[in-house]
RNA sequence: GGGCAUGUAGCUCAGUUGGUUAGAGCACCGCCUUGAUAAGGCGGGGGUCACUGGUUCGAGUCCAGUCCUGCCCA
């Protein structure tokens, strides 16, 4: 049958695929030094001359806190970006991109202060600075090796003296429209260190407190509750003298009831239906069940006043949602001067701030118990106790130890203390901030009401930080203490500090600045900086406005869901100060990088005893590449929460392997392919199909980018490279590239196809594989970079779907084919598919395509040596072993092996070939 | 507790205006190939489409509720 000792003799003959690009990508070594061959070539640069005079495309960076190193989340911000801005690129965009940090903020000054206690203000921030410095670095040089395009020497920084200058400026459009205001707000304070401190600055540790159970008496009781009192409990009696009001909820259940002390003592008083038990437990004081008791909702008592206990004035009753009925008597005692909740509700009831309390913790005037005045608060609890037993209103008073916060440097007890804090007035601009965010087109469109409901919501905005690593809050006071900010004086400060940087507004004095922006000798300047979110919300005027590459409105904006709330809002509104619209005119949000069990993945869940997966960047483009990582980013579905585990990667790598080897055979094929072809390819139905299919892939590729749908890009290519041409049209092809005569038309014409192929999927994949695009490209023959090319057009010559309907029929014949071919080889009647005659039954009707009388075709299209068709009947297949011998050559099994003298082991077609 | 989302094979995802037996890639199992070879091909197993109820001749798809998870609030 064959002839096994002569086969290997013209193994020679064959031409088989040839190739340096390397099957194994080891992309970990070979990714930088293309990287550094980019950045000596200038190539992002290269790409933005390149497309001058283009329509613009500007997707501005959202800064990233420059504290930490670049975190899975992080990377999938910037590479999504990044994917953007190279497809708008090859879609015919100028784009240029300009990458930023938020350098102040909190979470920097704290880790500066925490290494380093005593620093004075402007010591604080030189080591911010430093701090922040650091990590602009550490990420710049991580975006960088992810294959980031942007202009990475020129990026715009929240600490660089003109975008601080862009924050002062914007800040006095505020003042000039009357937005700002002043007014008490309680923060957490240190009266050991004199300041206001963040959460991230609290540590909870176990107090004892004195709790007290308290009665109001109610001064206008509905029937039913005559004579009766409302009962507080607190752990906080020094708040006592700040009490404004009494809080019920108001779907919950109160008694209003005569409650009898075992030492004889009565009262009649109001306790929610559910403590009244556990109130007795505490205070001795049993509900008297023998007459009737009042039964109401919380909601019934809402508006009524109720007597202070020692004060001469009454305490509100309102009704609010944060009462609970685990601990206490479902009624809660109001200081809006000193608590977040009591706050809250005092806004939307109307108090009074009241916080008579100082710096040091004292009583002040405002309290309106003279004995107590000058008085330590927590020395004073004792006292308020005494008073209130003195004026009877004290039911009960007990040792409470539970976990209280307490300042980290001084480690005192912190207290809420209401101070003055400044606001932008959000009614004056909400209106207008709603309406603008109906010009925004928000992708996903749900973000629309996302945001939406956050502007509608927002309660006015507080601005100032009693902090130092911030820009300066430009207000002045005069020597009487009056608020000097007025928009002529905050341009001078903009202007000195656009010169000088923000420094200076802490290394000089009163008097110098008072001198500077011509203010009198005695002014005093402010101490607060602004809030974070008013640094990067004035990006579109720091960057977009002053940068001459950028225009505002940005075309796109696009940071996690989070920033709804976060930077699209602080952006949105200081838009509306500063131009009246919009800053951006399409929005896209993505997910959060959860564990595949769905979690979040937080830093904090790492280290000591948690969970030790490596979360940070350069752990995976160090294991596996950066290209890795890009697909990974391009595989997921990125509006939802985005799942990240180890193993996403390897089974990533299975879809690298085989896009790469798949383009390595391409490659291959090209190895012999003509530098002048002189004739128009004579392509063939399995050219057409292949090249019919490619000019849809790149319809439907090129759209995907445009829709930033870059996981169907993904699943377009991969299956496109995995099926059609790795399962199908290389492995059709082999024969005719391996084994026919170099220059036969159907392997020319193959060629041509092939080439196209792979210049079109080059194109189609840089964006996402940045850097194994670019190698394929250059093992095509070219010189320059693929990531200064444009999207390929659909070639009009295939916009056809004949050899595609066609293929259709064949495929569904392969089908019936392989599963009769694939039983016969389980049988061990046959090897290879090669080896096998297949007898196939074709319905009357159907497959009528010219093709299915052109056997050759067909035995091409099917690998097989020998095919029988039968009119009539189920679609079906036989198969049977082959009678014929083998060609030494092709190995296919054929009748006219032997009919040449001098290669007895051949088949015709080899023959020549060999002849040739 | 409220608002906005989300839930389809072990994993990542497709499933057009409701209409045959719910698909792909990876993983898994079996086989072939050794002329893409630290590759390639073929075949196969695997899903109560989160749950419950409803509308309909017919629901993964529409409606209501519940639960899970995420973000933002409280």
């Amino acid at each position: 049958m064959s002839a096994p000792d002569t086969a290997k003799n013209y193994k020679d003959t064959v031409l088989l695929p040839k190739t340096d690009f390397p099957m194994k990508a080891d992309l970990v070594a070979r990714e930088p030094q293309r990287l550094a061959k980019w950045q000596e070539g200038k190539l992002y640069q290269r790409i933005v001359a390149q497309s001058k005079g283009k329509p613009t495309f500007i997707l501005h960076d959202g800064p990233p806190f420059a504290n930490g190193d670049v975190h899975m989340g992080t990377a999938l911000n910037k590479i999504l970006k990044d994917l953007i801005v190279k497809s708008k690129t090859m879609a015919g965009f100028h784009t240029p991109f300009i990458p930023g940090w938020d350098c102040h903020g909190l979470p920097i000054e704290f880790k500066v202060v925490k290494s380093a206690a005593g620093l004075t203000p402007v010591e604080v921030r030189q080591r911010s600075e430093a701090e922040a410095r650091k990590y602009i670095d550490i990420q710049r040089t991580s975006f960088k090796r992810l294959g980031v395009f942007g202009d990475w020497d020129n990026p715009y920084l929240t600490l660089d003296p003109g975008y601080e200058a862009g924050i002062l400026r914007t800040f006095g459009k505020a003042v000039e429209q009357k937005l700002v205001y002043r007014m008490k707000r309680p923060v957490l304070w240190s009266y050991g260190a004199q300041t206001a401190l963040a959460e991230a600055e609290v540590e909870y540790k176990e107090k004892t407190s004195p709790a007290v159970y308290v009665k109001f008496a109610l001064v206008n009781p509905p029937p039913g509750c005559d004579g009766a009192s409302l009962v507080i409990w607190t752990t906080t009696p020094w708040t006592l003298p700040a009490n404004l009001a009494i809080a019920l909820h108001p779907t919950f259940d109160y008694v209003s009831g005569t409650f009898t002390h075992e030492s004889g003592r009565v009262e009649k008083l109001v306790i929610a239906k559910s403590r009244i038990e556990a109130f007795g437990a505490a205070t001795g004081f049993k509900l008297n069940t023998e007459h009737a008791n009042e039964e109401f909702k919380g909601n019934a008592l809402n508006g009524l006043d109720a007597q202070h206990p020692f004060l001469p004035r009454t305490s509100k009753v309102i009704n609010t949602l944060f009462v609970t009925d685990d601990t206490g008597t479902g009624a809660v005692h109001i200081a809006p001067g000193h608590g977040a909740d009591d706050y809250q509700a005092g806004r939307e009831h109307g108090l009074d701030i009241l916080s008579p309390v100082d710096p040091d913790g004292k009583y002040t005037a405002e309290c309106g118990l003279p004995e107590f005045v000058g008085k330590h608060v927590f020395q004073s609890n004792d006292g308020i106790v005494a008073l209130l037993e003195e004026k009877g209103a004290l039911l009960g008073n007990e040792k409470y130890v539970h976990q209280y916060p307490h300042c980290w440097r001084s480690k005192t007890p912190i207290i809420f203390r209401a101070v003055e804090q400044f606001f932008i007035k959000i009614d004056d601009i909400r209106a207008k901030a709603l309406y603008e965010i109906d010009t925004v087109h928000w992708m996903p469109a749900w973000g629309r009401n996302r945001i939406y409901g956050t502007v509608e919501s927002r309660p006015d905005w507080c601005i100032s930080r009693q902090r130092t690593w911030g820009v300066p809050l430009p207000v002045f006071y005069s020597a009487t203490g009056e608020i000097i900010m007025q928009p002529e004086v905050i341009t001078k400060v903009a202007a000195i500090i656009e010169q000088h940087g923000s420094n200076l507004w802490f290394e000089k004095d009163d008097a110098w600045w008072a001198a500077e922006v011509g203010l009198p000798a005695d002014t005093k300047r402010g101490n607060d900086t602004l809030d974070v979110w008013i640094d990067s919300g004035c990006s579109h005027v720091s960057v977009l406005d002053r940068h001459p590459e950028l225009h505002a409105p940005a075309d796109l904006y696009i940071e996690a869901t989070d920033q709804h709330r976060g930077w699209f809002q602080s952006s949105l509104m200081m838009s509306i100060i500063a131009r009246g619209h919009a800053p951006y005119k399409a929005v896209i949000t993505h997910g959060f990088v959860v564990d595949t069990s769905g979690k979040k993945i937080s830093k904090s869940d790492q280290g000591a005893g948690k969970s030790s997966k490596p979360m940070t960047a350069d752990h995976y483009y160090n294991t596996y590449g950066a290209d890795m990582v890009r697909l990974w980013v391009a595989s997921v579905d990125y509006q939802n929460e985005v799942p990240f585990s180890e193993d996403l990667f390897k089974q990533n790598s299975e879809n690298y392997r085989r896009i790469r080897n798949t383009l390595r055979v391409l490659l291959g094929n090209l190895h012999d392919e003509p530098k002048d072809a002189v004739a128009p390819p004579a392509y063939t139905l399995i050219d057409r199909w292949v090249l019919q299919h490619l000019h849809f892939i790149v319809k439907e590729s090129v759209k995907a980018y445009s829709e930033y749908d870059f996981r169907k890009v993904f699943t377009l290519l991969n299956t496109f490279i995995a099926n059609d041409l790795s399962a199908l049209y290389i492995d059709i092809t082999k024969d005719r590239m391996y084994c026919d005569a170099a220059n036969s038309p159907r392997r020319r014409a193959t060629q041509a196809t092939i080439r196209e192929i792979t210049e079109t999927l080059c194109k189609l994949l840089s964006p996402i594989l940045a850097f194994t695009a670019d190698e394929v490209w250059e093992h095509l023959g070219h010189t320059d970079s693929v990531h200064l090319q444009q999207f390929p057009a659909p070639n009009p010559a295939f916009t056809g779907n004949d050899a595609h309907d066609a293929v259709g029929e064949l495929l569904k014949v392969r089908g019936v084919i392989q599963q009769a071919i694939e039983k016969a080889r389980q049988e061990k009647k046959i090897g290879s598919n090669l080896e096998a005659t297949v007898a196939l039954t074709l319905p009357a009707e159907g497959f009528d395509h010219p093709v299915f009388n052109d056997p050759a075709t067909l035995h091409e299209f099917l690998i097989l040596s020998d095919l029988q068709i039968t009119r009539g009947g189920d679609l079906s297949a036989v198969v049977q072993e082959s009678t014929h011998c083998k060609c030494g050559r092709c190995w296919k099994y054929l009748p006219d092996v032997g009919a040449n003298s001098d290669h007895p082991t051949l088949c015709g077609r080899c023959v020549e070939a060999v002849q040739h």
